[in-house]
DNA sequence: GTCCCCGCTATTGTATACATAACGAATACA
DNA sequence: TGTATTCGTTATGTATACAATAGCGGGGAC
């Protein structure tokens, strides 16, 4: 782009396409099903059609995007067992986090930074109610405790397919007890959730790997359960935009 | 390409230069933390730039690459324990996808084509000691009952998720087995495997979801002993060219 | 009136040219 | 003699031009 010489070189144009695209994707202004056409990507990203390419492929690894077999590519769409099973494969996985955490073993000094996770979670579930902006800290608290204790497996082919796993925003146990806010049952939810993390630390510092492992499967069926709940209720589904991926049963 | 017309069309350029360097890598002509570079990609692929570098990005999203953070890929070197916690990994995915197609059910027609991989399997190893023509067709069995088994899941992204586990050449439990062949206790270990696969079946005909589980991530670890062991006695290994993958302790 | 075929257009796949950044070598100075 | 700086080369990141294909619309024929 000579004419627009202003262009951010701090990040490369491929990395920018690719979060631009996401972005979209996931505010819903493409919606599923729905043929990504590249010229128009190049619009509105800024970037150039080889970055913009290069960023389409990752998104389809990543899968968000479906290949269609005479060229180009979809936003995918996805069903609501497909939502729910990608939130217990990644309980599944991060159960065997905690347990490859467990058997391998961690000093006290690297759980420190989970435990800091769960003071200051406690800290915001002692709001009764709890306030939108304190859910809002709640969901990053939580997905930091969750990276936390995915790191602590020190195994990189497990984090790698964790945070796959987790590219997918729905598949996040976290976000479907965000959408529960509104209801009666959603401090309950958050507070037991808050005790399997609990236990997942307990069990971790005493090595107990099959029991880290079973609390963070059962983690998942929360939050699965959660989910089912989020959508019977349509409860703070503006909160969830990528919702918008699921396709309804008309489709 | 002008000068060479005569390109083979039915294919993506993407996908030969894809391939073509795959095969590359786990043949072990490209070694791993080796930089790769573009335009020797290009003239081993045939393929122009464009494609090469979509093919490498593919590559690193499916693990075999790593980016350079100052630019380019290079291949991926893996540790021993890599190797075994991705084995452990894709039996956990298994696990879970054996446990869905118990909970969820499947007729007696889908079981049929993974019992004929089983009859066929058990023929082979009528044979003592097996041959390596026999060796080779256990393989390739082996491989369409776990994806058969896979498919029972019926969970797109369950499955996506166990195709990605396995791209990693070694990831698959029965390339280990494989290994073996030359041990004594060869034979032995394939036919723990296979009963492991007999008991899945009965587990998900019965619709018992923990124990068609349970017996898949037994099977993984079976497979874990068995590299460990493949490793140690550096049995048949040039017949799994993708262990040229992992990096020595002097690395 | 309907169906099929041909041609046009739009979009993707591929190739290549250009810009930029990184790595290395060589020279000069301390 | 060693180190640092600068210049040159090479390879990657980006942009754009070209080619081919698929989809669509119009026109003609049955």
């Amino acid at each position: 782009m000579k004419a627009v010489p202003e262009v951010d070189r701090s990040v490369s144009q491929t990395v920018k396409a690719q979060l631009a695209l996401r972005d979209q994707i996931l505010a819903g202004s493409l919606r599923p099903g729905e043929r990504i056409s590249e010229l128009q990507a190049v619009e509105t990203t800024g970037a150039s059609r080889t970055p913009v390419r290069m960023a389409l492929v990752r998104l389809e690894e990543e899968g968000l995007l479906e290949a269609i077999p005479s060229g180009g590519f979809m936003v995918k769409a996805f069903s609501e067992r497909d939502i729910s099973d990608s939130i217990e494969l990644r309980g599944t996985l991060e159960g065997l986090a905690a347990r490859f955490a467990a058997e391998r073993g961690v000093s006290a000094r690297e759980l420190e930074p989970l435990k800091e996770c769960l003071a200051a979670i406690d800290e915001l579930l002692r709001q009764v109610p709890i306030s939108i902006e304190a859910f809002s800290s709640y969901v990053t608290l939580n997905a930091r405790f969750h990276a936390l204790l995915t790191e602590l497996s020190r195994s990189p082919p497990l984090i790698r397919q964790i945070d796959r796993a987790s590219a997918l925003p729905f598949a996040s146990p976290s976000g479907f007890v965000m959408a529960q806010s509104a209801l009666p049952e959603a401090q309950q939810i958050l507070i037991i959730g808050q005790e399997h993390h609990r236990v997942v630390i307990d069990a971790i510092e005493n090595r107990e790997g099959a029991r880290a492992e079973a609390i963070m499967r059962e983690h998942a069926r929360l939050a699965v359960r959660n989910l089912r709940l989020a959508l019977r209720n349509r409860t703070h589904l503006d909160l969830l935009p990528a919702l918008a991926l699921i396709k309804t049963a008309t489709d």
